[in-house]
RNA sequence: GCCCGAGUGGCGGAAUUGGUAGACGCAGCGGACUCAAAAUCCGCCGCCCUAAAAAGCGUGUCGGUUCGACUCCGACCUCGGGCACCA
């Protein structure tokens, strides 16, 4: 044995001995684990080529989660993947000039040798890559079997249309309203683009959020749920006469009860009335609806891009008639009003609705209360939040002119009952459940992702691709430059037959959204050389006991991946509802980052290698210059670590300079796991430092170690019975904190039993004491830093009694060592804490009151006050109030 | 703008979920060892007032519930995540 702590050395010999044991392949039904499966896994990542600090938050809780369970006695699986199509790729090609293809792979392959050095314990045997056409062939086989049972469907769909370079643009692609490489101002425009009917199983997706997946954190839980955002409501329509054509404007609302108060109806500026309404006016020679439309075309589709636009709207001049007051209602266009939402046409019920009221004021339209909430004052001029609550809300000033419809002093339920009744009598509306989730829409119209297996053909139009000709192959040297999608250029690509009638076509050019990849790959994981999409074997791993993941991906990712399963269950791929039984969000690692505006307002992102920061003392950064020029950069914000942002710390340079293990426990220590963190490597020394002094620990106490009784006697001193007590709560303390995942605090508990052991060792009799702690610590430590828990457990004789650390099983604490003869209590007087007793564990509350009335500086603060209660907590305090 | 989180010493954080606020570390200060340095070991370390103690104050801000609140409730402020074509 070494007697100073060597990391490299360690770490080697602990991999090879892994390796020829080829430790971490996972079989379907192993026996030497009769408690069953487990199946853990991380999110995959993308290849970006660099492993950074976030990647190894997530890794090392995934292994730490891994080595635990297979310690209880798990057949524990834990699979690796890269998620290889997407954006960046195509960045890549833009900027040095390569093929996508080419620099996916060569990014896979660097990242997988940055991650042999950390001892993480993935079966490489299931590596999937999804740019590998036997992965995206069952993309595009589901996608031909959705197609059949119309869960996949063509429709337009609103784009970021770059007009200078004449391409689609993504969300991230445009800033502040323009095209990033173009600068151009981001036009909205329609196109045809295939979807997948998500909302078909809306209704579920809630469901289950509650049923089946309590596993999961409650805000994921909610987050979706308010995604998907069911709402009950009414559609109905106002009725109206367009170039002598008698027409319906349907809209949906919640609030049916406040019908008699609508004076206006709102519609999306790229809703059919818009338009037609638009064309009649220019008939007429007049521009202002089209002048509006077109303004409204202007900037990108993102939904927060249109939540924070200011609101306008237009008056069209026409009217349509109130179904139930008969009253006519003036149109309006107003570019807050969302077609993808509802019918596009809201409305307008000024007094009831916040936003309707801002419009009102501001176009001078007619206020008017149709609800009186316990006889609160109502004002026109000024809105106050009791005015939409449906809370002791009844109606008035509901009634229509002839007398037909009465609502008068209903309250919430029976108006909108009895609106409901009225408007189906009439045939103009009914009762109807809203969601606000829409369909997922998964065309895109770039090159580095899964073809879109269809066909064009000018006689048949659209056909599907027969199944016997999958994989539509993707060509892998195409090299696109920033002016769209190279495949609609490539012959060889777009040349085919018509399935149907034989002549020449067209292949489609638009690939998948890379949700889709991620959307079922951890099936894969477990068959993925079966010739099938699945097959048994998926059987036996899914569901996925624990899902690790960053919480950004609370909604879309995990959503859609639900979404998935699914829809092969109903194809009877397989048998689960849900794929995900437990969830563990990771929060993630943020770091400041740096910019400089350039020519054509540009930014540029400095590494943080490549800029030297001043902070205040409180850590609030001061100023950043470049070190390439020594001057100042401006200061970008706390933001999570991304490649867009050049703020990636990466995890090399630490990893060499102290090795796996530390890099692993100081990235645990950090701080809770599901919270983000500003990554600071300030305080990695006190971890390094806490291995080295495990280490000398044990060299100096081996052969006491070694040769010591296998169990402890009872007859320990108090001194050495204390350090046991202790050794075996932080026991206690670190098994409940795997089991919830808070492992910055186990770390805190090995930490804890090796303070202990150092106080103990002077002691003689100490030995056998000595033999349990360090097992107990070699044991608690193990799955965060399981180098050198392998090493020490090696070289300390407990791999000849126990067998390999691997699957050893994890110690318990022991009633005998946790017990204790005599409790400190705490006294309070009016909550405040005055003073302590000692108890014996076993006496009653009128003793232990007696006791703590009887401290002499409980008396002085008692004094000659009479005591109006005493608490008593058993094993904790108690509580005088005077 | 909407949805979801988080705010505790100089710093990262702990408090087994309503019961001793600051565990465990980092940094700092003092000391031991050393010719010296590194490493290591020992001690101190929320604020305020102190010679020291005692008292008082203290978990983003303001208010509430409770014998007792970092923890529960209400309002607000700041920061982070998501918002459907970044992954």
């Amino acid at each position: 044995m070494d007697e100073v702590y060597d990391p490299a050395a360690v770490e080697r010999t602990a991999q090879e001995h892994w390796r020829e044991l080829d430790a971490y392949r996972a079989r379907e039904g192993d026996p030497r684990f009769p408690k069953g499966k487990f199946y853990v896994c991380s999110m995959l990542p993308y290849p970006s080529g660099r492993l950074h600090m976030g990647h190894m938050r997530n890794y090392t809780l995934n292994d730490v989660v891994y080595r635990f369970m297979r310690s209880s006695g798990y057949n524990v699986m834990t699979p690796m993947g890269w998620d290889a199509f997407g954006l960046p790729a195509e960045n890549a090609a833009i900027d040095k000039r390569v093929a996508p293809a080419a620099w996916t792979r060569a990014n896979i392959a660097d990242m997988k040798a940055q991650f042999a050095p950390m001892g993480f314990a993935f079966d490489w045997s299931r590596e999937v890559a999804t740019c590998d056409p036997a992965y995206y062939r069952w993309n595009q086989w589901l996608f031909l079997k959705m197609l059949k049972s119309g869960i996949a469907y063509r429709k337009t769909q609103i784009v970021n249309w770059d007009p200078v370079d004449q391409t689609v643009l993504a969300n991230e692609q445009v800033e502040d309203g323009r095209g990033w490489r173009s600068g151009a101002i981001v036009e909205k425009r329609e196109i045809p683009g295939y979807y997948l009917a998500i909302t078909r199983y809306a209704q579920e997706l809630l469901d289950r959020l509650e049923s089946d997946l309590q596993g999961w954190p409650p805000q994921v839980r909610t987050m979706q749920q308010n995604w998907i955002g069911r709402s009950e409501g009414v559609r109905f329509a106002f009725p109206y006469t367009l170039d002598g054509e008698r027409r319906l404007l349907w809209v949906f609302t919640t609030r049916a009860d406040t019908i008699m108060g609508a004076t206006f109806v709102a519609i999306a500026p790229e809703h059919a009335l818009a338009l037609d309404l638009a064309r009649r006016d220019q008939r007429l020679g007049k521009r202002r609806l089209t002048d509006f439309i077109e303004e409204c075309r202007k900037g990108g589709v993102a939904d927060a891009e249109l939540a924070t636009t200011e609101k306008k709207g237009v008056p069209t001049g026409f009217f349509v008639q109130h179904p139930l007051s008969g009253e006519q209602v003036e149109v309006w266009i107003g570019n807050y009003v969302l077609l993808s939402y509802g019918e596009g046409a809201v409305m307008g019920v000024p007094a009831h609705d916040e936003r309707d009221f801002a419009f009102a004021r501001a176009h001078g339209l007619p206020i008017k209360q149709v609800i009186e909430i316990g006889g609160q004052a109502f004002s026109p001029s000024r809105w106050l939040d009791g005015y939409a609550s449906t809370e002791g809300s009844r109606c008035i000033n509901s009634r229509s002119r002839d007398g037909r419809y009465d609502y008068d002093g209903k309250r919430y339920r029976e108006a909108v009952d009895a609106v409901a009744t009225d408007l189906a009598a009439l045939g103009l509306g009914e009762k109807k459940v809203q969601w606000r989730l829409r369909d997922w829409g998964i065309s895109r119209q770039r090159y580095w992702g899964t073809p879109i297996p269809i066909v064009h053909c000018e006689a048949c139009g659209v056909v599907p691709v027969p199944e016997s000709e999958l994989p539509v192959v993707l060509p892998e040297d195409l090299v696109p430059d920033g002016t769209g999608n190279p495949l609609t250029r490539d012959e060889r690509f777009l040349a085919c037959t018509c399935p149907d009638c034989g002549k020449p076509a067209r292949r489609e050019t638009d690939t998948m959204d890379t949700f889709v990849d991620s959307a079922w790959y951890y099936m894969r994981y477990c068959c993925p050389d079966a010739p099938t999409m699945v097959d048994e074997r998926t059987g036996y791993w899914m569901p996925m006991d624990q899902y690790i993941g960053g919480i950004e991906h609370a909604v879309l990712h995990l959503l859609y991946a639900r979404f998935w399963t699914k829809v092969m269950r109903d194809l009877g791929l397989t048998r689960i509802d849900e794929p995900f039984k437990r969830l563990f969000t990771q929060g993630m690692l943020l770091a400041h980052c740096y910019y400089r505006e350039e020519a054509g307002g540009k930014k540029r992102w400095f590494y943080p290698a490549e800029v030297t920061e001043q902070f205040d003392e409180r850590g609030v950064p001061l100023s950043a210059v470049a070190k390439e020029d020594g001057r100042p950069v401006l200061y970008g914000g706390i933001e999570k670590m991304s490649k867009s942002k050049n703020n990636v710390v990466e995890p090399g340079a630490f990893v060499e300079r102290f090795g796996a293990d530390t890099a692993r426990a100081f990235v645990m220590f950090a701080g809770p796991p599901d919270q983000s963190a500003p990554w600071s490597d300030a305080s990695a020394e006190g971890v390094y430092r806490f291995l080295r002094r495990l280490w000398s620990f044990c060299y100096e106490q081996r052969t006491r170690i070694i040769g010591a009784p296998r169990t402890v006697s009872d007859g320990l001193p108090s001194a050495l019975k204390r350090v046991r007590h202790d050794l075996h709560v932080n026991l206690q303390q670190a098994l409940f904190d795997y089991q919830r995942m808070q492992f910055n605090t186990v770390v805190s508990a090995a930490m804890k039993m090796l303070n202990g052991l150092e106080a103990a060792k002077a002691q003689p009799e100490a030995a056998a004491l000595l033999r349990e702690g360090v097992g107990i610590l070699l044991h608690t430590l193990y799955p965060i830093a399981p180098h050198i828990a392998h090493a020490l457990w090696v070289e300390l004789g407990y791999a000849e009694d126990r067998g390999d650390l691997l699957d050893a099983p994890m110690p318990q604490p022991q009633a005998q060592a946790l017990r204790q003869d005599e409790l400190e209590l705490v006294v309070q007087v009016n909550g405040k804490l005055r003073g302590r007793v000692t108890v014996a564990a076993e006496a009653g509350d009128e003793a232990v009151k007696a006791l703590a009335l009887a401290d002499e500086r409980v008396r002085k603060f008692v004094a000659d006050k009479p005591i109006k209660k005493v608490v008593v907590v058993r094993g904790k305090l108690v509580n005088i109030v005077v």
